[in-house]
DNA sequence: GTGTCGGCCGTCTGCCGACAA
DNA sequence: TTGTCGGCAGACGGCCGACAC
């Protein structure tokens, strides 16, 4: 197999190749949940998914006109020939290119799992700090007021035999720009600020109150600076290239043709438009979807992101288990699992999960499971099974 | 036939109402060659030059791998459903969304033509100007420097006993905004200038040297103010929604969906990103592709868009005829004509054109052609001729 | 006729500590 | 600990006619 150079490894920051961004910066804007495949390794990819993200980038449901694709499973199984990291030049939005390839039949039965093919949830970085951007940092008044904490972890430490202790920063963004700004301990009490340049950035990028910046001390010393814009509603804008329709049937008809000629499609995936990831490592798919029991009323906890950026888990119940969509894709495992949740104000939670997303809790162990740990064992008529890793590895915390 | 309220006839400035916007304005912005086909009338609707206008937008060519529909003919006759006119509400940039239906065998043995489905040239307002904005135009250092006979005939006259002459300008953009000026009438030697709320404009609309402004005085005695932004290169950004093969398959698919069962289908036309209109009244079609003689070697004139807003023909002549992808489109008549243009300083200009836009020189008149003139005459075994019409109406210009 | 500039004034940017939550 | 404010100095916005092309 032949792995591109461009993709989940750490690049180094090179200003000419475009195509090469921060991997680090990549994932810390796009968030702790958010992991991406490994290059080679298989995944599963949801067509409906694919929609659904479209229709939240358009703000248009899918129309009932649009024509079935019966020759379209569902699900395809692929392998991920290559993904590629990006950030809109405009906006600073990340999202992944993904290159997919579904399998033949053949192909599928020859199937055998490594434990990388599980996909390792996304390792944020650790020397980094973000920031919730208040009225004060935004307004041409001021400065950025550095919480500090965040400023004695992540910045150079300063010198504090000067009065007062300054220093200029270097940042870089997502395209590889340099920011400069002048960071000064001052003030009664004393306080980090970011100073000279700070508005500079924020007019640039065009940030508002509300939206998040994120600094990384990287482990080659540098600085490494992202945004995060909070969720403006009605942000999208109808695209006027292609109507919603035509987009929806493209995903279809791309998906479709790749699957029938098993040749590679090109998606993109965009992790905070997209109300979830529609590719999916297959181990993980298989391990939730066969090794894996759940039954309506059982109790399960699901990872959601803070406004922190970490992690919580929310609590609830399963209330139902069924197809979302019969009538265009009966047999669906995409959001077949109905929930309720514990905490009232959850109106921002999701009614239907994957079981992929959530983690079921169990008064008896699961594991180790019935089916056998053999290595390269074939899939059995189309069920698939698990071989050459150990399920006890498959964990996801 | 239903006529929707919205669409090509003139609106009343109505801000609750988001599709209501000017069409005079509208048509002012898209420029003097594009004209919209009328609601309800017969069209022909081109995938190829669909799929070009997504290839300008996304900056990539189809690729070859994706694969053909044979279904799908390269040209479509279609009913026009509705057109409504509408604009980018990041970049004021000007498109149309259009409802077409393709017609069934029967129907097109149906049709009968009427004059008004040749398509009227877009009315170009008549108390207008378009001017090109200079460094100082934009610079903070000053207001906008109007050029005096544009001032003297958009503008309402100023009261020239004042020292210095001045009044507010109030003026509405596509989005019903409203914008107000300082008009005055000042300096040695006497100008026009607009001062005061001219930064914002500029500002707000992010307006450089070398976009245009462009002014109107309509008939409601209401002031409209358009702008029309310089070719920017790589101003597209690749769309971070759908990847161009999608893209490309999306237009296939649902033109192909549409024509097999009959049923509308959506698409969107943007005047100024796209290399030539893609559907076109069937009327002119017609006349071009089965009333028209041409052959290699003959001379022609087109018609081309100036700096100015207005219009120049350029002339040249025809040095092949055949198809543009033979692979793909077999027998279409998209781009068909192979052409050669007089005028050395022609790379802008396309290499390929398509017989309804250009107007051959004959040295003989080419009218009365030989088909009649009978009314509602019938499709003769899939060739069309006109009827209901008479064919000096015809001319374009 | 109009693009650009120097001059000049007024507003806003942006750095500071004070203060309170 | 940190969000917001008043105070203040300097930069820039923005209106003017001069001048040249």
């Amino acid at each position: 197999m032949k792995l591109s150079a461009v993709g989940l490894n750490q690049q180094s920051p090179d200003a000419g190749d475009k195509n090469c961004l921060n991997s680090e910066l990549w994932h810390a804007c796009a968030g702790p949940l958010v992991s991406l495949a490994a290059i080679g390794s298989h995944v599963v990819y949801f067509p409906q998914g694919h929609s659904e993200q479209v229709a939240v980038s358009t703000n248009k449901e899918v129309d009932a006109q649009i024509p079935n694709y019966p020759s379209l499973p569902p699900q395809l199984i692929c392998q991920l020939h290559n993904v590629t990291m990006h950030a809109d030049l405009e906006t600073d939005e990340v999202y992944a290119q993904m290159t997919l390839q579904p399998l033949s039949t053949q192909e599928q039965k020859e199937i055998s799992f490594l434990p990388a093919d599980l996909g390792t949830p996304s390792k944020q970085p650790t020397n980094y700090f973000c920031k919730n951007l208040t009225a004060s940092d935004t307004s041409t008044h001021g400065g950025f007021s550095v919480p500090r904490r965040a400023a004695e972890k992540v910045f150079p430490p300063l010198d504090f035999s000067l009065q007062p202790p300054a220093q200029e920063l270097i940042a870089r963004d997502l395209h590889n720009n340099e920011w400069k700004f002048r960071h000064i301990f001052r003030g009664q009490p004393k306080r980090h600020l970011l100073t000279t340049g700070w508005s500079v950035f924020v007019s640039a990028k065009r940030l508002i109150a509300g939206d998040s910046v994120l600094f990384i001390w990287n482990e080659k010393n540098q600085l490494l600076l992202g945004i995060r814009r909070a969720n403006r509603p009605q942000t999208v804008m109808p695209s006027s290239v292609l109507s919603s329709d035509s987009m929806h049937l493209g995903i279809l008809a791309a998906a479709a043709h790749a699957a029938a000629t098993n040749s590679r499609f090109t998606i993109f995936y965009n992790p905070r438009a997209s109300p979830s990831e529609f590719v999916i490592p297959l181990a993980k798919y298989v391990k939730a979807v066969y090794h894996t029991r759940v039954s309506v009323g059982m109790r399960f906890r699901m990872l959601f992101e803070t406004e922190e950026s970490s992690v919580r888990r929310y609590m609830g119940t399963i209330t139902g288990i069924g197809d979302l969509d019969l009538a265009r894709w009966p047999n669906s495992h995409w959001r077949s699992v109905k929930v309720g949740w514990d905490e009232s104000a959850s109106g921002e939670r999701q009614l239907r999960v994957s079981l992929w997303e959530i983690e079921p809790l169990t008064t008896f162990p699961m594991y180790p499971s019935p089916f056998s740990l053999r290595l390269k064992r074939p899939w059995p008529s189309g069920l698939p099974s698990f071989s050459g890793m150990k399920l006890d590895e498959m964990g996801l915390n």
